[in-house]
DNA sequence: GGTAGAGTGGTCAATCTGATCAAAGAAATT
DNA sequence: AATTTCTTTGATCAGATTGACCACTCTACC
């Protein structure tokens, strides 16, 4: 086991992020649900605001790497690849950066976590088949610092990766949480 | 453990997907990493092609449903939920519409899948702290027909989720791997 | 009260759009 | 190989939209 915080300098989580959605913001991702290319004139109609406001909240969500980029909407079955699993690796402290490295050079490796608990990485794969799985979980057990792995195939997404739930969420504003415990009233 | 493939008939992966990116879409899709929002006259004079084509393609992408929701880009740090965990549950065989149906009303849960192997579902949520964490895990833990959940925090995104190395595969057309064994040649 | 930032509505020339068409090219079928 | 079907191309047009700019208003903060 390793410690990967103090160990991974990059990181997109571990950098602060200085832009938060407001209710504003949210309105208008919930808009562009329905159409990501929709002019501005129309949205800034459809949900009563002015043109250039949405023409600048636009612009400033994009400009502040909140929204990733535009290609991670592609479901990797459109590219053949219609198989996805988790693999598990253990990591051997003294070759972290290569591992890293080595994971980030293959083109399958769709995302890579470090979780707290009995493994190192968990490695979000895609394959064209079971046995083309195979083949990537042999390709990341032979990089650099790998010290072993486990491989997970995923049978079935049950619920597709959604974020709509959080951005309707009513908090009132900002990065409030919808679903924090109700407040204690006085009585 | 039970037989999910059977028992939940929701789900996007179970759907048949007619349509694969071929290497004009998935140019285009890498042109819409540099802006989203491009005009399709200004795409179309980048790629080389005509504007009809861009437009069309850009169409028949949409429509086909093998591009997730814009708001799926949407990094939920920036809506305050600047924790992630991976919650593994165990089923109750009995109560699997219910569950999964449960499950789909808490905002906090991201996706939902089903792998193979010694759990029934993994499934990806955020919150706003770890003690947030403990009560979204709770929520879930609560569902009927969860019988036995574990939680994983994330510490780290050590590689962010990304497809454009599959998008970019040199791979010649359609939806051929292009890190698929090589084919022998005859010597 | 003063200041800074955000939102509003308006303006303008340039650019873009959706829709349509005919022709050419490419792919699929017979 | 010939035929059919599909895709791409380039062109056209009236209307729509854009980026940029402006003055004014509103809101939040000091």
């Amino acid at each position: 086991m390793v410690n990967l915080i103090k160990e991974i300098p990059i990181s997109m989580r571990g950098v602060i992020r200085s832009q938060q959605l407001d209710p504003t913001d949210r309105r208008i991702l919930l808009a562009l649900d329905e159409d990501p290319r929709a002019p501005t004139m129309v949205l800034a109609q459809r949900l009563g605001l002015a043109r250039g406001t949405v023409q600048s909240r636009i612009e400033r969500m994009t400009a502040s790497g909140v929204l990733r980029a535009n290609s991670t909407r592609v479901d990797p079955e459109g590219l053949g690849r219609g198989v996805l699993a988790e693999v598990s690796a253990e990591l051997d402290q003294s070759h972290i950066n290569e591992a890293v490295a080595a994971l980030g050079g293959i083109p399958e490796v769709l995302e890579c976590l470090a979780p707290a608990g009995d493994t190192d990485l968990l490695i979000r794969v895609v394959a064209t088949s079971p046995d083309d799985l195979y083949r990537v979980s042999e390709e990341i057990r032979l990089c650099p610092g790998i010290r072993r792995t486990s491989t997970r195939m995923i049978l079935r997404t049950v619920i597709p990766y959604r974020t709509t739930a959080l951005l309707g969420a009513d908090d009132g504003g900002g990065a409030a949480p919808s679903s924090a415990p109700p407040k204690r009233r006085r009585t």
